[in-house]
DNA sequence: AAGAACCGGAGGAGATGCCTCGACTTATTT
DNA sequence: AAATAAGTCGAGGCATCTCCTCCGGTTCTT
């Protein structure tokens, strides 16, 4: 409550050992939640960082807070990815390289996985930070197709279905063999490529990007009775 | 306690509407545990079936075993489904074919996918009905390899990958796009298709079935501190 | 009509998770 | 070195959730 989540101006500097708690805070909090997803509890972070719950709860109101603080600037990272991947100049190798990237980010970290995959935790700084990202991915998809090599009936929003099929397995295997997930991944992007002879089509065509914002509503949503 | 599961022989039988509410709580489980899992209630069950908790429980001892009552004969019917498809002549559409009907059992019914995929619940019936049908799927798998129609670096260990992919996409796109998961598999499955000029080759070579099972046995555990 | 079998759903027992509070410790200032 | 503001700790309150039991009342069967 009196204490902001980012050094304000006009907040007073912390205390040079309350400073270093912070810093051990959102360590540990990248840490945890990166390996057990956002249903992680603050006591848990708080012990792996070797402080106690109270200290956690004095520099962040909640963990909402928290996880905001922590991700804000990985999902900037993300967007940079996409841009710089706009650089690169064979298309297919810009794609393919962009989508390598981000699964990768998301095969190593399950809170990542679920705050991209999902809106129901509203957060207003992540979602405008999903939404920026959007064009640049576009442009990959579309200069892709263009250039012949991606299948012409893949979409933009079929990238969040990615990122769910490889983080699934992530999650599954990851405990037991933590690159398995490059081997689908692997067979997803064969499956995407623009192959002469194919005779498929994909089914259910008319997958909209909104249609994906819906599921990302519902998806880890407490259960509602029915 | 006092009751089995199934009608055994030296059992009395049960008294009409008693019967009638057994039928009814089974239905009740199929439907509920389709649509929210294995985490969903016994409360959920029996409010479902209009009845009673205590019905319920008076019929099942525990959740574990109404479950298994369930599940059993579902898996019998995915075995047959391999058996038959070994029947099909094209070993590609017979590989195929079974791979999509299975996706689609587990599209529609999460409790399905849950016990399937983990062995952390311990049914042994549950575990030997799967253990049963490993034959006749890599029957299928090297079918289609020797034909020159399934690429030659899967396995039938990748099975429960795919449906693990497909299975997450259901579960996320269930509620707004209920055949979304159409779109993914038929990628897969391109992913899958022996083309003649595909230079990659998947990487994890190295996959084996008692990995799938390690990973079958963490995932879904209650949570480990750690 | 009698007795056995059955039904219902409040609520006990136990987990779990979020967060507060007040007694205690440490840094900083003068 | 003393004063004081800032920070720390973790037991425990409160709320929620799930599994399952219990027993007064109901329904079937003979």
């Amino acid at each position: 409550m009196t204490q902001n989540t980012a050094p304000a101006a006009t907040a007073r500097p912390l205390r040079r050992d309350a400073e270093r708690n912070r810093r051990r805070i959102l360590e540990s909090a990248r840490e945890v939640f990166g390996r057990r997803g956002l249903d992680a509890t603050l006591d848990d972070v708080a012990h792996h960082a070797g402080l106690g719950v109270g200290t956690v709860y004095r520099r962040f109101p909640n963990k909402e807070h928290l996880v905001e603080a922590m991700f804000t600037e990985r999902l900037e990272d993300i967007a940079d990815l996409a841009k710089q991947a706009l650089q690169v100049s064979d298309p297919w190798e810009a794609f393919v390289g962009f989508v390598w990237q981000t699964v990768e980010m998301h095969s190593h970290d399950r809170g990542l996985r679920e705050i991209m995959l999902s809106t129901a935790f509203g957060h207003e700084h992540v979602a405008e930070a999903k939404a920026r990202m959007v064009p640049a991915i576009t442009q990959l998809v579309e200069r892709a197709q263009a250039a012949g090599q991606l299948r012409s009936d893949v979409v933009p929003a079929d990238l969040p279905l990615l990122h769910q099929m490889t983080g699934s397995v992530a999650e599954y295997t990851g405990q037991v063999a933590p690159h398995l997930w490059r081997r689908c991944l692997a067979l997803l992007i064969d499956g995407l490529r623009a192959e002469p002879g194919r005779a498929s089509e994909l089914p259910c065509p008319e997958l909209a990007m909104d249609v994906i914002d819906q599921a990302m509503c519902t998806w880890r949503q407490p259960r509602q009775h029915g």
